[in-house]
DNA sequence: CCTTATAGTTCTAATATTTGAAACAGTAAG
DNA sequence: CTTACTGTTTCAAATATTAGAACTATAAGG
């Protein structure tokens, strides 16, 4: 029992007036046409054609379904294209969850690149550090930095964080600037960023690890803030490159112990419910995120 | 590939927000929704739902969709009911041919009684001698007198018609009342009925069959005109009872070589389209028919 | 008027689709 | 950490649909 292909059948034939046309039409025989129209009479209990052995005329009752019909088949055929159209074309909107730092910093250009590059696609974004149940909130998409567990998602890596210890001329001109971790471990403070580990572990020069926890003096869960609490000399920061590449570079940071952090890169992923079917303007945009991603690093 | 049902089966899931539920509210297992589902996103190539391995969330084209379901299920079901329930109920409109003198004289005060049993029963009448091709010109039922052919069409016959040959006093004094049907053949004219035989064929008393012609001196297509000729005195007329019932009775007309006639009897049917599922209406007025004329007659 | 071609229906074997049951996988709640 | 529950997948069995031929009846053409 097929309604939309009956009702379909029962227009075309009124319409061609012909079962055997309607039949070739439809890629099938005449017997098909024949019963699926006997099917639908039976079903609704009226007679919608009033036969002859060689001819039909359309009764009053199928008078009115047939309009009926004709509509339905056109909705039908609206509701299918439109959304279909919708995601297949480069527009709609896309919801993207972002860390607030790495989002403002990073991927804000690249936003606005895809952006000038399909206009027709809105954004969404909430730049967030909480963790978010993409599926459940309807989010396209979700950066993220470092490990994830939920193993329903699909993750792809977009690029690398590098963690940089830093802190600024005057803390280490009054501090004394470690050349081991050992010295990092007399008498200085850290300035702690949010989901950051306790201790920092360093690769010695033999070849070992070592793990040095020092005191914490402030707590946030925001990197550019830390990074201006560093900048006045208040502590040491363990911080991803892309915050404090600029004071680093100003020479308002400088790099305590370079290259002996155990584990200093972190890994940034885009990732995305398992839809079997993923809209057009989501595949772009990650696509478009993995190559920028790629020639910058290079 | 049943898009309606696939439709449907989206919406229930979206309303109850459970695929568990859903299958216990259609009548079937899990397996069939989460199938059913799944076909209608790859045929429409969109994701309707995110899915975890526990709940799912609506997208934005599911919800784009889902109003659209939602509208065309609504449709579906209205188009179907209103053309059922027309057809079932006493209601609407009845597409009826009649022949002309017999219409006006026996049918139209049945359809009277009809119309006021069923008020909201509308009549279309044709009136007409006419031969009518019944499916094709969309008519519900004819009534016909006599034999009819068009074996694709169902017959009931609902009565007789007595033929009564018949002249007036003043004609019958001028040119002598006739004892046998030789008598008539002597110096008598006819008024000819439209389709009426040229001769008119008798039983004699001693069983044989003698068949007698006699001229006409009028033509006509229509019973009353002629009925009033005769009583006029012009000739001798062949009529069916309910046209001339009355003039006899009121004796302007006097009935000639009474039970004499060979096949005087005319059956008169209702015939009507083959189809299988005929309107509610029609079947009433055939029965109202049957049983007005079995009753009239007894 | 008869013959032939054609339209639609019905029947049946072959085919395709859909179902139901069970196994499976993953999550939430206790 | 276990249990209960949700949804998915798989596969044989049930169901529905189709193609093709035979059949009925009409229209058209000679």
């Amino acid at each position: 029992m097929n309604q939309l292909e009956e009702m379909q059948t029962f227009v075309r034939v009124v319409d061609a007036g012909s079962i055997t046309k309607v039949a070739e039409q439809m890629n099938t025989v005449k017997s098909a046409i024949s019963r699926r129209l006997s099917e639908l009479e039976s079903r609704l209990g009226v007679s919608l054609l009033t036969r002859t052995t060689r001819t039909h005329t359309i009764t009053d009752a199928g008078l009115t379904f047939y309009d009926h019909c004709v509509r339905i088949i056109e909705e039908v055929s609206q509701a299918e294209s439109s959304i279909s159209n919708k995601e297949k074309a480069l527009e709609g909107r896309i919801r993207l969850a972002v860390p607030l730092s790495f989002g403002l910093a990073k991927l804000s250009p690249l936003l606005q690149q895809f952006n000038n590059l399909h206009p027709k696609i809105k954004f969404d974004v909430d730049f967030n550090d909480r963790h978010i149940e993409l599926a459940e909130e309807g989010f396209d998409l979700a950066i993220r930095i470092a490990k994830l567990k939920d193993s329903s998602l699909i993750a792809k890596r977009l690029t690398t964080i590098q963690l940089i210890l830093c802190a600024s001329p005057a803390y280490l001109a009054k501090h004394g600037a470690p050349n081991t971790p050992q010295g990092l471990a007399n008498g200085h403070v850290k300035l702690n960023y949010h989901s950051a580990p306790d201790s920092w572990k360093f690769t010695t020069k033999s070849g070992g690890t070592e793990s040095i926890s020092i005191p914490s003096v402030m707590n946030a869960n925001n990197g550019d803030f830390l990074c201006q609490a560093a900048i006045a000399g208040k502590g040491v920061i363990l911080m991803p490159d892309f915050i404090c590449a600029e004071a680093i570079e100003s020479e308002q940071l400088n790099i305590i112990l370079p290259n002996q952090l155990t584990n200093s890169l972190l890994n940034v992923y885009a990732i995305y419910p398992q839809n079997k079917h993923q809209p057009q303007r989501v595949k772009s945009l990650i696509a478009f995120l993995v190559e920028q991603f790629k020639t910058s690093n290079k």
